[in-house]
DNA sequence: CGTTGCATGTAAGGTGTTACATGATTAC
DNA sequence: GTAATCATGTAACACCTTACATGCAACG
């Protein structure tokens, strides 16, 4: 963020990662945000001042330094993009619904729904600030996937819902049979082999 | 996991998350694995003992108890639902684009591709081993939601690599004219300011 | 008889949060 | 004048990973 040559602070950050970072990333906590920001000041990869010290409020701004730029611009050329991680709460909820009811599984994916919308609602809204700026290009891309990314997050959670019942149904039937088939040790070296035969390549 | 009733042991409970449960949420490392097994026990909510003693291998399995089934009952129902959490190392990659290459940042997205396609590819071979147990109905949805999800994730990071060049184009546009607007102290304010013009529910 | 998989754990450290503490400025 | 926002930080702790350490069993 730094490497956007502008000088910021420790909230300005905080604020950006709010308004864009947080929808395909996260948004770091205020401390987390200026105890970085001290790191990196002490690697030399930024400098500091306070800004505005007689009228204005008390705010230490940050400046890139060169090393600053050249670490910045090895991580975006040469360090490896780990895989994305996703933590889906509802759907592990969904995924261990014979421990609830599906009225209550389909009520929490309907308010998990609510919450895409909403998201998307907003995320839609602030990308318009970025439509003006031509340094925020990347940005915009950036913002308008996360808004693709919303909408197909509802639809899939729309589907999920209309598959509760019948998996209940599936569940129950195997109570109801006098064998009920449980994850056994073992059975992973079963599913591995199944694996194997299915792929030639990978 | 141990409210499948079955016995089971650090082991099978890392190998069942690499199954499943790392396709929407995560999978944890072996020793966070037997360190909260440990955790539960003190807790009261399983208890262990040492399976195969002669002959087998020394397996430490575990059991539900009462106490156990109460709190994962009470989790399953009552216990708030977290957003769900992305963190898509390839689009921030993207959103900084301007500190790497058009070239660089396409051949990144296209490994991600890849490496979505192995996933998706995966996942549908497991989730066959799914559809034959009527215990694992409700596992059984997840694993295709997550199908679902990596044909998407797919979709959009395709759409995401088309666009980059016109991004590109749009920044360097920016630089070329004298005026190039950064992110301003204060800026925030006016993107609130704009949101607020637009909103009237929330 | 050596590689892979099964099997369990400890120690150290990184990443990130919540709670707490403080105080100035702005808007209504 | 009081509520919201701007603004910065410390301390404690939760969560999770990597590196290390160990040993047995099964497969070819």
């Amino acid at each position: 963020m730094l490497a956007y040559e502008e000088e910021v602070s420790g909230y300005d950050i905080k604020k950006w990662a709010d308004w864009s970072l947080r929808h395909y990333y996260w948004s770091p906590s205020f401390s987390q945000v200026y105890s970085e920001l001290k790191r990196i000041e002490n690697h030399g990869y930024a400098a500091s001042r306070m800004a505005g010290g007689d009228g204005g409020r008390n705010r230490r701004v940050y400046k890139i330094t060169d090393a600053g730029r050249r670490a910045v611009r090895i991580w975006a050329l040469d360090a490896p993009v780990d895989p994305p991680m996703l933590k889906h709460g509802a759907l592990m909820r969904t995924a261990f619904g014979h421990l609830s009811t599906p009225d209550t599984l389909k009520a929490m994916l309907r308010e998990h729904v609510d919450r895409v919308e909403a998201l998307q609602h907003r995320i839609a809204v602030d990308a318009v600030a970025a439509e003006a700026e031509p340094a925020w290009a990347y940005a915009r891309i950036a913002m308008r996937w996360a808004e693709r990314y919303y909408a197909s997050e509802r639809e899939l959670a729309l589907e999920l819902i209309a598959e509760i019942d019948a998996a209940d149904e599936v569940f129950n039937a195997g109570k109801r049979g006098e064998s009920f088939p449980r994850p056994r040790p073992g059975h992973w070296r079963e599913i591995e082999e199944q694996v194997k035969a299915t792929e030639d390549d990978d």
